[in-house]
Parts: structure tokens; C-alpha cells; sequence
RNA sequence: GCCCUCGUAGCUCAGCCGGCAGAGCAACCGCCUUGUAAGUGGUCGGUCGUCGGUUCGAUUCCGACCGAGGGCUCCA
């Protein structure tokens, strides 16, 4: 009785604790599509669609077919009307489709709770049932405003259409910089001028300054294809000075079916979270007691993150780097120098005073490394130099943003520097980049995005030099012939940089490695070389990490292996289970020469039976479970079976050596 | 940092409108000596996140704080 009631209660929390969280977009990684959509429509979309021509460009920009792009903004306007139908106070302000599905964002006097989203998804869908045509009409700026006088939010969007901002109605990827100015009268030779430009959509009893395109009516809708998710805060306009609003999100498709598939692939994300896995397999813990974002790393987690570490270094060595060691605190000289203090001071921790001098724990390695560096007179000859260290470093990051091992406070980095003189650059540049692409495939990773990023509002240095800079960079891209997006003013304050992103199994992508380009710290901190005509010369600087933090690529190895990592990298290799108590010395035995041939095992010879000591394996990932039995220990074999329920059947022992010690010196991905 | 939600045994969770806390798993002690995902009996285990308030009485109501989760903003 209990092993049923246990089943139905395990399904329920699973269920229950995937509610809150349907609609949450993915911390750093984009969800895929979870089946590419027919790309049939309905006939009153085609009338639209001749139209808005803009219909089209809009979902490419938002990376969707068309068809989604429209249910899903449809769907928005839907959400917005049920809300004012329960709450006629509310102010609605904009309401995108996003990937997956839509939100809509008001202002309101009380934030919705989990009820409301009951209630209102109810009243969505008999709404989409009631066969409401979408229409559109254009109207003057003078008509806009009057539509919209009780609105604020709206009418900062139809001044921003007026000044010619765009229509930004939260579709934009970047909002207008200046706040628009407040409705007053205008001439009315302007108002004219703009008045084509501005659009709205009603169906049935709501009306939304909009620019489109929609469905052509309800009916296009599947009630059965969407779901509210979520309720969050979100700033208007994405901006932590502005108002506070309330965001509803909901996911939304074409049909029943592909709306389960999603909440399936979520289902799937849930059981690779690497803060559910962490706690399964006794990998790590984050302990308040000890500080929020500070990972205690458990036996086994440390031995993953050790052995990955420990090749890296190998791989460092082999590849012309050195390996330095330097300490976590430094003077407050250091970080005025290197510009620390005036560009990252709210990340670091505050400062120490220690003989009445402050003293700050590193956020960054590079100005140690260039202490060593500077430590001596450098010729060309010994450039380049490229120093790299697994070194840990401590940023504030706020409160809201700490995520599992994602987002933490203390790192380890595996940061490398390299030092070269200009004509040296562009071939170290490439280099860097091809051993960053070979470090992340020797971790099971073959998919990447690359991210060049440009110069911040918060930096230091000549713009030409920054050009000249973010050139070499892209001209490393296309070299290496990489296929990059544009990362606009997300370089460091130091100088531009490129950013892969590695996809994982299940096609989430995330950012580990960064290769910086910086002509900046070489300046501040005087550094130089004597170059071939005897004259000082001011070297160039590399600065990467390519695992990145230690901390979220281990969060990412686990969450793409779903705890189930390739055999160089599982904590316990072998479980040997004996299947009677007077197994146990044979058990042992195989135990000792598997650990000669270098690997990681255990004999479970606890008083459970074999079925259980075959589960307690299995849920705890373990490559391989070696049943020994009687006929085992006649024969000097043993029963193989994988953790991916494959049984490999009786071998003779040194056959499973000779098959399993390969996989493991050669790092293959699977077993 | 901001908005919302949450915080009960090592883990996963029950505990309706306030009346001295419950299950399964794990752990521990036995019995069973087992053939590919849970054999069986018993025992132990909680100042219900912390601190205040309301109340005759608070795990339950209210407030503050700490922490977590989902977002916003920010980033390796």
C-alpha cells in the first residue's frame, strides 16, 4: 500500500513544485522550440497579413514563426482584457509576445496572486471562445491621447512615437534613453506629421495602442494551447528607477499537444536542476549559516570539480601556458591602479583596514598577474607570456540574483593572461580561441554561440583604440569562421571581448568562456617590454577564462549530463555488489584490482538485497554495478551492468578492465 | 536592491476556520542470505527559519529580520 501511496505522492510534488515555475524563462540559456511549427494559417490572418508587412520581420526579430508571434501577442491583449474586466482600475502598459509565450505588464494598486491567474486564465479562454475579431485602426496622435488620458504608461509610449523613438511598445531590445517628455498641447502641424504612424487593436471590449499583427479573430486560438504561469514584478521599461509593475506571464501554442510537450520539456529541466541534483548525489551545498552565493563543495562535487581542474592545468601546460599562484586580498593601491575601484567598487567587498591601510579581496586576478609580469625587465624575446591560475575571487552580486551555482559570490576562475606585443595579437587571438573551442569539447560540449561584445557606457580608454580593438577581435571570429551575434556595449570596462556559449544536451545555451581584449591595464599599470631596436615598448593583453567560473561550469556539466557524467568524471565509477554475505571477500577483491587499474570503487556490502543495492546505485548514477555472485567468483567474472539499465552480462573480469579502463583514459562522453 | 511566493524530522511532504506535531524514505538495532530499480520487524529523530506582537493558549493570525524560489535589473 505504502510503495503506491508513495508513487502518487512523489508525482503530485514533482507536479506541484513545477507549477509555480511553468512559465519561468530560463536563467541564462534561451528554451528551444520543443517541435518546429507547420507553417500553415488561418484565412483571416492572410488578410492581415497583406496589411502589416511588418508581421513577418517582427517574429523573425523575436525568433518565432510568424503565426506564434501573432497568437502569442493576440494572447497578450486577451490576458489584458480579462485584467481590466476584474480590475477596471488597472493600467495596462505593454504586453510582447516572448519565446514560448507572451506576458503583459500593469500597473496596479494590489500585485496579482496565484487565484487571480485561475480566475483570469478562465476568463481568457472564454473569451478566445467568443469569436472576437482583431482590428486595427489607425488614429491621429490627437486621438491617441484622448484614448489613452487615463494611462501615463501609454502616453509616454505615444509622446515616444511622436519624437520619433520607434514604436516602442516593449518590443524593442533597447528602450529610449531619455524619458519622454510629459503630454502637452503641440502644434498641430506635428501631431499630423506623426499621426500614420500609431495603431490600435480592439477585440471585443478592449482597445491597445499597438502596432500589431494579431489574429484575425479569437477563433485562430486554441483555448486548450495556452496557460497562465507566473506573476512577477517587473520595472517600466526594464529601468530599477521606474515604477514597479506586475507581470503576468503565460506560455502559449498552437495546440493541446504541443502545449504538454512543453510542460514536459520543463518536467525535463526540473529533474537536470543542478540544486535538485546537488542534493541527490551529495555534490555540493550553499549553507546560510556561511553566506548566501558561498558553495561548500561535498567530497564527491569536489572530486568532479578537481579532476576537471586538474586537466585543464595539464591542458594549459601542454599549450605554452604557466601556472602562478597568487593571494586573495591586495592593497587599495592595486585596484586604484588597475581601475577597479572607480569601475567595479559596488562588486567588490568592502575593505579591510589592516596597519591603517585598506585592503580589498580580489574580484579579479589580473593585476596580481601583472605584478609578476612586472616584477622584471621583459624582452621580446620571452613574449608572449601567458600565465594562467585556478584563482578564486569574491564579487557582491545583489541579493536577487544569486542562483544555485549559476550566480554565486566566490569563484574560482580558470583565468588565464597573456602578454604580447601588437604584431603578436592577432595570432593569439585565434589561438586562445582554438583552445577554448578544444578545452569545452573535451567536456562533452560540440554546439557554441559566439558574442562579440562592444564598449560599455562605464569604460576607459580612446575610442579608436577600442575600434581597433573590437576589429581584431571579429576578424579572430572570422577566421575561425564562427558564426557571432552582436553583443553592444557588453565589453568589460577594459576593453571588448568574445563570449562563447556552449548549448547542452537538451539545447539550452549558457555562457562559460570570455577572451578579452585589453589595451588598458598594460597602460595603467606601465607596463613594458624592450623590443628588438632596444626600446621600450607597452605589451598587449589577453585576459580569459574559458571554463569560466568553476562554480556555474560545474552547475552547467551537471544540468547537461543530468548528474549522469561521463565515466573520467563520475566521483564512483564501479559499484560492486555482492549478492550474499560470502561474496563479500570476492567483492573485495575485485575492488583491489580495479583500483589498480585506477579506478574509483566501492563494494556495497551492506545487508540489502541485491535489487536494492541495485537502485541505491542507480539513482546515485554510477557508471557501472558489478554483480558478483556464485558463478562470478568460480569463473573470476563478473556482472555488468550499466546505469543505463543495459546489462552487459557475465565477463571475465580483466574483459570489463580492458573495457572500461579505455573509456575512461580517453574522456569518452558516453559509456 | 525591487515585486510576489515559500521556510514543519537528514530528504520528500501532510497538518481544514489557533487547543500541547504526522507519514514515507534515510539512519540505527534485529531477522532473512538473496540473481538485475525498494524483503521484513522494531527503534531513534522536530525549541514547526529567527525575533517580537495579538491571545487564556500560536506551527497556524500580525510585524520585522534571515534564507530560498520565480521574475525585474545586473553578470563569469
Amino acid at each position: 500500500m505504502s510503495r503506491s501511496q508513495l508513487g502518487w505522492n512523489r508525482v503530485r510534488s514533482r507536479w506541484k513544485a513545477l507549477r509555480p515555475k511553468l512559465g519561468r524563462k530560463a536563467f541564462c540559456f534561451r528554451l528551444p522550440l520543443s517541435s518546429p511549427l507547420p507553417a500553415g494559417e488561418g484565412s483571416g490572418v492572410r488578410e492581415l497579413r497583406a496589411k502589416d508587412k511588418r508581421g513577418e520581420q517582427m517574429a523573425k526579430q523575436h525568433n518565432m514563426p510568424e503565426e506564434l508571434y501573432r497568437l502569442r501577442h493576440s494572447l497578450a491583449h486577451i490576458l489584458a482584457q480579462a485584467v481590466l474586466e476584474r480590475y477596471p482600475e488597472a493600467q495596462p502598459t505593454i504586453g510582447p509576445p516572448v519565446e514560448n509565450g507572451f506576458y503583459y505588464d500593469f500597473a496596479v494598486a494590489k500585485p496579482f496572486t496565484p487565484e487571480d491567474l485561475e480566475v483570469i486564465e478562465g476568463r481568457m479562454k472564454a473569451i478566445v471562445k467568443g469569436r472576437h475579431a482583431f482590428t486595427c485602426r489607425e488614429v491621429t496622435v490627437e486621438e491617441a491621447r484622448g484614448l489613452f488620458a487615463h494611462n501615463p504608461f501609454k502616453l509616454e509610449l505615444i509622446e515616444g512615437l511622436v519624437a520619433g523613438q520607434g514604436d516602442d511598445m516593449g518590443e524593442e531590445e533597447e528602450p529610449p534613453p531619455a524619458p519622454p517628455a510629459p503630454p502637452a498641447p503641440r502644434p498641430p502641424g506635428e501631431g499630423g506629421k506623426s499621426a500614420s504612424a500609431i495603431s490600435v487593436y480592439t477585440q471585443d471590449t478592449f482597445t491597445d495602442l499597438c502596432r500589431g499583427p494579431h489574429v484575425g479573430s479569437t477563433q485562430e486560438i486554441n483555448p486548450e494551447g495556452f496557460k497562465l504561469t507566473s506573476t512577477s514584478g517587473a520595472y517600466w521599461r526594464g529601468d530599477e528607477h521606474k515604477a514597479m509593475l506586475q507581470r503576468i506571464y503565460g506560455v502559449a501554442f498552437k495546440t493541446r499537444q504541443e502545449l504538454d510537450d512543453y510542460l514536459r520539456l520543463l518536467e525535463e529541466i526540473e529533474k537536470r536542476d543542478h540544486r535538485r541534483l546537488g542534493k541527490d548525489l551529495d555534490l555540493f551545498h550553499i549553507d546560510s549559516t556561511v553566506g548566501p552565493g558561498l558553495v561548500l563543495w561535498h567530497p564527491k562535487g569536489a572530486l568532479i570539480k578537481q579532476m576537471s581542474e586538474d586537466f585543464c592545468r595539464q591542458e594549459h601546460l601542454a599549450n605554452g601556458y604557466q601556472i602562478v599562484s597568487t593571494p586573495h586580498v591586495g592593497r587599495a593601491v592595486l585596484w586604484e591602479t588597475s581601475g577597479h575601484l572607480d569601475f567595479y567598487k559596488e562588486n567588490m567587498y568592502s575593505a579591510m583596514e589592516m596597519d591603517s591601510t585598506d585592503y580589498y579581496v580580489k574580484p579579479m586576478n589580473c593585476p596580481f598577474h601583472i605584478m609578476i609580469y612586472n616584477s622584471t625587465i621583459r624582452s621580446y624575446r620571452d613574449l608572449p607570456i601567458r600565465y594562467a591560475e585556478w584563482g578564486t575571487v569574491y564579487r557582491f552580486e545583489r541579493a536577487g540574483v544569486l542562483h544555485g551555482l549559476l550566480r554565486v559570490r566566490g569563484f574560482t576562475q580558470d583565468d588565464a593572461h597573456i602578454f604580447c606585443s601588437a604584431a603578436q595579437m592577432p595570432a593569439e587571438i585565434d589561438r586562445t580561441l582554438k583552445f577554448g573551442l578544444h578545452i569545452l569539447r573535451s567536456f562533452g560540449f560540440e554546439r557554441f554561440n559566439a558574442y562579440l561584445a562592444t564598449r560599455p557606457v562605464k569604460s576607459v580608454g580612446e575610442a579608436a583604440r577600442w575600434d581597433e580593438a573590437t576589429e581584431a577581435l571579429r576578424h579572430t571570429l572570422e577566421r575561425c569562421e564562427l558564426p557571432y551575434e552582436l553583443d553592444e556595449g557588453g565589453g568589460a570596462f577594459y576593453g571588448p571581448k568574445i563570449d562563447l556559449k556552449i548549448r547542452d544536451a537538451i539545447g539550452r545555451e549558457w555562457q562559460c568562456s570570455t577572451i578579452q581584449f585589453d589595451f588598458n591595464l598594460s597602460e595603467r599599470f606601465d607596463m613594458s617590454f624592450i623590443n628588438e631596436k632596444g626600446e621600450r615598448e607597452r605589451p598587449y593583453m589577453i585576459h580569459h577564462a574559458l571554463l569560466g567560473s568553476m562554480e556555474r561550469f560545474m552547475g552547467v556539466l551537471i544540468e547537461h549530463y543530468a548528474g549522469a557524467f561521463p565515466l573520467w568524471l563520475a566521483p564512483l565509477q564501479v559499484m560492486i555488489i555482492p549478492i550474499a554475505d560470502r561474496h563479500v571477500a570476492y567483492a573485495n577483491q575485485v575492488a583491489g584490482q580495479l583500483q589498480a587499474n585506477g579506478m574509483r570503487v566501492q563494494v556495497d556490502d551492506g545487508a540489502e538485497r541485491m535489487q536494492n543495492k541495485i537502485r541505491k546505485a542507480q539513482s546515485q548514477k554510477v557508471p557501472y554495478m558489478l554483480v558478483v555472485g556464485d558463478k562470478e567468483q568460480a569463473a573470476g567474472a563478473v556482472a555488468v551492468r550499466l546505469r543505463t539499465g543495459e546489462d552487459l552480462k557475465t565477463m571475465p573480469l580483466e574483459q570489463f578492465i580492458a573495457h572500461a579502463v579505455p573509456i575512461m583514459k580517453s574522456r569518452a562522453a558516453s559509456l
